[in-house]
DNA sequence: AAGTCGTGGTC
DNA sequence: TGACCAAGACT
């Protein structure tokens, strides 16, 4: 072996001890109110104990990279909308996106109904009816689209309380620090499951995998932890090496591009606006959006819109006046939104690049599920339109 | 196996 | 206030 090889972390002395410092804790101070992890008359599940899986998996999926507090009120509107498998399964991607407009990460909603339609067609009635569809093995849920394997032991353990283990930021941040592992994690994800796995306590695997992600979501956090209420201080390497901070060991991230794009507000002589729905696939996939499109070099915005139009819509148009200048940032690429009001001229719009195109009235926006950065055009528009301003001034 | 994929909270 | 980051999965 290679002596420049980062060493797999490794469980720091006797593991019983872990265990009982961190359910202590957690009984005491953990998070106990969360709804799918209660029974429906709001009492804790006891050791062993099933949950509804449906509202385990619905809470798992939107967890993925998205904080508790963040995901508790599309959840319960969720949940108010698809109560269960069969409702979830007869909903249209329409309906689905509407739902998750604004959660981001939008293939998550199409993989989770898409999970469903799967989980719905195979579960069908045998006459003699088991009637349950939820897979009992990691495998099982792993075969289900946008299940990895850290949600997969993630909803069985939180479901029904079996012994697989878990693997997300929280958890990462909190084993690193626990051995100071001198790496990112990213790098030696084997050995940080194999860390996770020993751990993880087989008595109470729902509590226990609970308990890691309070740690790291409530005292383990990444900057400034509270090493002074963790019940692992007394096992903790980073902490123990003065600077707990320093843990996990970051890569120093790719630079984020920047670009401007033009986006045109088309109206036509009746008040009607002009949007598409984005391909199904990558970016946005899905949603819908005012058209527009990158800024070349040494081209005016203006001329960006129209070029752009008529690129993807197959459109004439007269550019108008600035409606709103919007910056947004996101995962690795950083926009400008130049919006202008546009009058059309000519061309019925063709969806060349997008699914679909549609004249719609202004308070019938509403009805269609936009990205965050179009719901902030559609609020300076709405502005506009309630001052009684015409829309394609000039 | 690095890049892609969102948004809001937080300091 | 910009930069970091979150209950990751997929290609």
């Amino acid at each position: 072996m290679g002596s420049s090889r980062t060493r797999s972390p490794q469980v720091p002395g006797p593991i019983e001890p872990l265990r009982a410092h961190l359910l202590d804790w957690w009984e005491r101070d953990g998070r106990h109110h969360i709804p799918w992890k209660l029974h429906p008359d709001g009492s804790r599940p006891g050791p062993g104990e099933p949950l509804a899986a449906y509202g385990v998996w619905v809470a798992e999926v939107m967890l993925q990279q998205t904080q508790l507090a963040v995901v508790l009120p599309y959840w319960h509107r969720w949940m108010a909308a698809f109560p269960d498998l069969d409702a979830l399964a007869a909903a249209s991607e329409h309906e689905v996106l509407m739902l998750w407009q604004g959660l981001g990460y939008y293939a998550r909603a199409r993989r989770l109904h898409a999970g469903a339609r799967q989980l719905h067609a195979t579960s069908q009635p045998s006459p003699q009816g088991t009637g349950d569809p939820w897979p009992r093995t990691l495998e099982g849920w792993m075969a289900l689209p946008g299940i990895g394997r850290s949600t997969a032991g993630s909803i069985l353990s939180s479901a029904f309380d079996r012994p697989f283990a878990i693997l997300d930021g929280n958890v990462q941040r909190v084993l690193a620090r626990l051995v100071a592992h001198p790496a990112p994690p990213k790098r030696e994800l084997a050995g940080f499951w194999r860390l996770s796995e020993t751990l993880l306590d087989p008595q109470r695997p729902r509590a226990f995998n609970q308990a890691l992600m309070d740690l790291g979501a409530g005292v383990c956090t990444p900057r400034q932890p509270s090493c002074g209420a963790c019940p692992w201080q007394a096992h903790c390497a980073a902490y123990a090496a003065g600077d707990p901070g320093r843990f996990p060991v970051k890569d120093t991230p790719p630079p984020v591009p920047f670009q401007v794009i033009g986006v045109g507000v088309v109206s036509d002589a009746a008040g009607r606006v002009l949007i598409d729905q984005r391909l199904p696939e990558g970016l946005l996939g899905g949603l819908w959006e005012f058209p527009g499109g990158k800024q070349e070099p040494g081209e005016a915005i203006e001329a960006t819109i129209q070029r752009e139009l008529r690129e993807e819509l197959a459109i004439e148009v007269t550019v108008g006046e600035e409606l709103i200048t919007l910056e947004h940032a996101y995962s690795h690429k950083r926009l400008r939104f130049v919006v202008h009001l546009c009058r059309w001229l000519a061309g019925e719009p063709q969806p060349l690049a997008s699914q679909q195109v549609r004249w719609v009235t202004p308070d019938e926006l509403a009805s269609y599920p936009f990205p965050a950065a179009n719901a902030r055009i559609i609020a300076a528009l709405e502005a506009r339109v309630a001052a009684g301003s015409s829309l394609a001034a000039g």
